[in-house]
DNA sequence: CCTTTTATAGTCGCAGTGACTATTAAGGGG
DNA sequence: CCCCTTAATAGTCACTGCGACTATAAAAGG
């Protein structure tokens, strides 16, 4: 009703919170911080902070982003608002309204504890429980969240490189979803959905490794994926 | 970081804005409400208001949901929380944070104009422009968000009573993506999805109307939809 | 040279789906 | 009462997307 005019109103203090993933060595990461002060003093977070009196959440989330991973350029990388979580007594010293974030990060920085000493380290997901306040919650939904949206839209793309080759572009399905992927049809279905990848004209090559080299590709122009890439569940096969 | 110890903070005002959609006649239909005060006075607006001190974000949007469309019970009723919008400058007075929420009625009651005396009124979505605030986008958002919920979960249920017909619930599908389905495509479609949804043991029969009765159904237990059930393949290339 | 490894090409069969036709069960008008 | 209309329900058919699988190509290593 917006009676602004007529109704007292609490003011909150307002933060934003970032679930920063990254893969590293084919296995999703997330950036904590650790806590140097009460309440949960020791205990592993995710980063963030307040927001600044000119600020949307958008910007702060990216100025945290950029103080929390040291990267001097954060512009291109993929920042997603997952949801803004409001409970009372989510922090027990005051009343604070959290907007959720998760940012994307195709090559992880080593992170130096930003501008708060804390120490700041990349955890694997599956080890990174027992955080500060409900960010064990806020953790899970921006799985779920990146997870389902792998399905439908372009998203893969923003764990990657500019450029990649078809293989890591499912090794981050198979390691978001956790599921193995057929190499061949998983090249046919993203060769068939248009504006998904396009190849790199100069030909191709990458990986020092073995085996025969791999076309590189770039993202495309599309954003959203027709039909989908529909996870099912699939058992696990002999690499 | 959360130093909350060591930094200043902003306090900020937050408040709800609810989209409540229903379907009137065949068409889409959202809540509005007429401002009585500036800024925007005389102006439509989404229904909203502040947090109360102990209220969580879904709770306040839920007291006001109550409030705005006079219903007694709105326990039942599907609340989305879509995204909060926290531009400075969205509100011309004062820095506010909002927390919008998408509301889904099967019966849209006639409403009156809750606490704050001003006039509310079901509008259709296609009039429904030049609102207060950011509200136009608000409203696009919500759309955009329940037309793609549409695709993969049980939403549509949620405008549906507690019994309905299969044509009702194809025409849920048919008002909010403003396409024309194919009846018994639909059918098979929504019948072979487990757990969508469950007939009523009592036979069936509805509507007043002419033509062969249908038969009712009921929600089901399922909440996402294995396989989507996709809209019209659209194709892209965006930009 | 052969083996291993990884990328790429192609095949086969089934399930889901779009387009369409047919049948059933009501009401209304002559 | 008969027939027309309306709407729900049943069934057909061809195409396609996709899962499962096999085969070939191009590199490195021994």
């Amino acid at each position: 009703m917006h009676g602004y005019d007529k109704h007292a109103f609490e003011p909150f203090a307002v933060t934003v919170d970032l679930a920063v993933l990254t893969l590293r060595a084919g296995a999703l990461h997330v950036l904590l911080v650790e806590r140097g002060q009460e309440p949960y003093a020791g205990r592993w977070a995710l980063p963030g902070g307040f927001l600044l009196p000119e600020e949307s959440a958008e910007t702060a989330a990216r100025r945290e982003l950029a103080e929390e991973t040291g990267l001097a350029d954060v512009t291109g990388l993929h920042l997603e608002q997952l949801r803004t979580y409001s409970e009372p007594g989510r922090d027990p010293r005051m009343r604070v309204v959290s907007v959720a974030f998760a940012a994307l990060l195709p090559d992880p920085p080593e992170p130096h504890g930003g501008g708060d000493a804390a120490e700041a380290r990349w955890v694997p997901y599956d080890k990174a429980q027992g955080l500060a306040f409900d960010h064990d919650r806020i953790l899970a939904d921006a799985r779920d969240r990146v997870g389902a949206k792998l399905e439908y839209t372009c998203l893969a793309t923003a764990f990657c490189p500019a450029e990649f080759t078809l293989g890591e572009l499912q090794q981050v399905y198979e390691t978001v979803w956790g599921t193995a992927l057929d190499r061949p049809n998983f090249r046919r279905k993203v060769l068939a959905t248009p504006g998904f990848v396009e190849p790199v004209p100069g030909a191709a090559r990458l990986t020092g490794g073995r085996g025969k080299p791999a076309a590189l590709y770039r993202a495309g122009p599309a954003t959203t994926l027709h039909p989908p890439l529909l996870r099912t569940p699939r058992e696990g096969r002999p690499a």
